[in-house]
DNA sequence: TCGGCTCACACTTTTGAATTGC
DNA sequence: AGCAATTCAAAAGTGTGAGCCG
């Protein structure tokens, strides 16, 4: 599976040429990514992948861990995963598969998780596997831990951002690559819907080793909370029942990956299970020129996926983080289904709009119409970057003023304790949950919905000024 | 009434400090 | 004394299922 990527910059400057305007942008656009454990990846996304959240926070799994290479050795980078909405809808597991339950609801502050090795020379990402295991994922809107707050019943696709820059400081000023899997994306749940999911998980997971012997779960049915009522277990049983009907074939696979499949065109369903070659796919691969190609379309459609290392050079005027960018011109219609292909059906409107911070986006989502969707993301797959939610945000930073930058602090919000200050960024990781306050890795922006996807299903240079990330206001 | 959420539970793996051996 | 290997307890992570709640 390739990644879609993008290449963006907070730099205030013109656009055009961007890609090919200096050596350190060609030397970013060899940039390259691959995930991890993408077959385990794939299993679970057949099926309809399912990430349960808790108020203390759970781990995703599979976790996100990806492969680098291209980067520069010695230069320093910071590594970054946020999760974005896949559209604009809430969903509800009814017999055996996704459906639609209604508009989605405006989306928690957005939080991204900042790799606890940031920031490392490059040598030591391409070293290794980064592994994002310690991502945690939240429903408490309230959470103080900086886990990444999701809402239950709603699809999301991790994004892991690339920044080259020596701090967190520089961050402002630096380029940086995002790139996405599709076969990453999920549904958000408080407890498991789908039976074979629960299943994959407990073959999978080690920690849910204790789960995989039956006489483990007999045991457990004895709770002490209650005395269990015949009704109820013959419901369960029934639901059991149902479960193993489930596993049939034929209802199987999801109706949305279908229509991924439809989708990706340009992907051979052979390379299912196959490592993928990025190079032929990369269009750095071939040359620097390459890279300037303007994507009119989602990076998860086909002819972005086939060239999933477009990048593009953008610039971000602090001007811009005030906003609010709304893109409810363009959709007045709901997302496109997962076979809907290109998401963007037309050019998204790139003007900002002030909005108020507190503002619902108006999504126009039409919920019930959808054909019933058997997936755990149904309809959106392929359209995950176009939700009509709006998500421009501001990166909340923790960290104690550097002498050099007094006052940026002021711009701050500062979640972190003092004593962790900058220092976390530079050192070697720390325990995630330090004793002190805030995670330094959770990096939080806010928006009041989301819509970063825009920058995803079309290359107007202006569409990445909207990129949420690293807001300036905050800089 | 029902769907979604919370919590305690039993179990496993991971972590890190303490101990031991060289 | 210093370092590496081993041990072990505590912490963390896991899905389950009943009850709670709106």
């Amino acid at each position: 599976m390739q990644p879609s990527h993008d290449i963006k910059t907070n730099f205030s400057i013109p656009p055009p040429s961007t890609a090919a305007s200096g050596s350190d942008s060609f030397l970013q656009s060899s940039v390259r990514m691959t995930l991890e454990d993408s077959d385990l990846w794939k299993s679970f996304h057949e099926i309809g992948t399912e990430m349960i959240i808790t108020k203390p926070g759970r781990r995703m799994f599979p976790h996100c861990k990806i492969n680098l290479s291209g980067l520069l050795p010695y230069a320093k980078y910071i590594m970054l995963v946020d999760l974005v909405p896949v559209d604009g809808f809430r969903y509800k597991w009814n017999k055996h598969k996704w459906e639609v339950a209604g508009k989605a609801e405006p989306q928690p502050p957005c939080r991204t998780y900042l790799h606890p090795d940031s920031p490392a020379p490059g040598g030591h990402w391409m070293k290794q596997p980064v592994s994002f295991l310690k991502l945690k994922l939240t429903n408490n809107t309230l959470d103080q831990h900086g886990h990444i707050i999701l809402h239950s019943m709603h699809c999301y696709q991790p994004r892991f951002h690339i920044v080259q820059a020596d701090d967190l400081f520089s961050v402002r000023w630096s380029v940086f690559q995002t790139f996405s899997f599709s076969e990453t994306t999920f549904t958000a749940v408080t407890a498991y819907q789908n039976g074979k999911i629960t299943k994959l998980k407990i073959d999978n997971n080690p920690f849910a080793k204790g789960f995989r012997e039956q006489g483990t779960n007999m045991k457990r049915q004895r709770t002490l909370r209650t005395q269990v009522c015949p009704e109820k277990v013959q419901k369960k049983l029934n639901k059991d029942d149902e479960e193993a009907e489930e596993l049939h074939p034929a209802e199987f696979r999801r109706p949305y990956y279908e229509g991924y499949e439809d989708d990706e065109v340009g992907e051979p369903k052979t390379k299912e299970g196959c490592p993928v070659k990025e190079e032929s796919y990369s269009p750095w691969g071939a040359g620097q020129d390459h890279s300037h190609n303007i994507r009119t379309e989602s990076p998860l459609s086909t002819e972005t996926r086939e060239i999933y290392n477009t990048e593009q050079l953008v610039p971000g005027p602090a001007s811009y983080q005030p906003y609010r960018f709304h893109d409810f011109s363009k959709s007045p219609s709901p997302p496109s289904p997962p076979s809907s292909g290109s998401p963007s059906s037309g050019q998204p409107s790139f003007e900002s709009q002030p909005l108020d911070v507190a503002t619902v986006p108006d999504q126009d989502a039409k919920p019930a119409p959808l054909e019933p969707l058997s997936s755990s993301c149904p309809p959106s797959l392929p359209s995950a970057h176009h939700a009509p939610q709006d998500y421009a945000g501001v990166l909340n930073m923790a960290m104690a003023p550097p002498a050099t930058k007094p006052g940026v602090i002021s711009h701050l919000y500062n979640p972190y304790t003092t004593e962790q200050g900058l220092g976390q960024w530079n050192g070697p990781p720390h325990s995630q949950y330090g004793s002190s306050g805030y995670p330094a890795h959770h990096l939080h922006s806010e928006y009041s919905a989301q819509s970063m996807h825009h920058g995803y299903h079309h290359g107007n240079v202006a569409d990445w000024s909207q990129y949420p990330l690293f807001s300036y206001s905050c800089w």
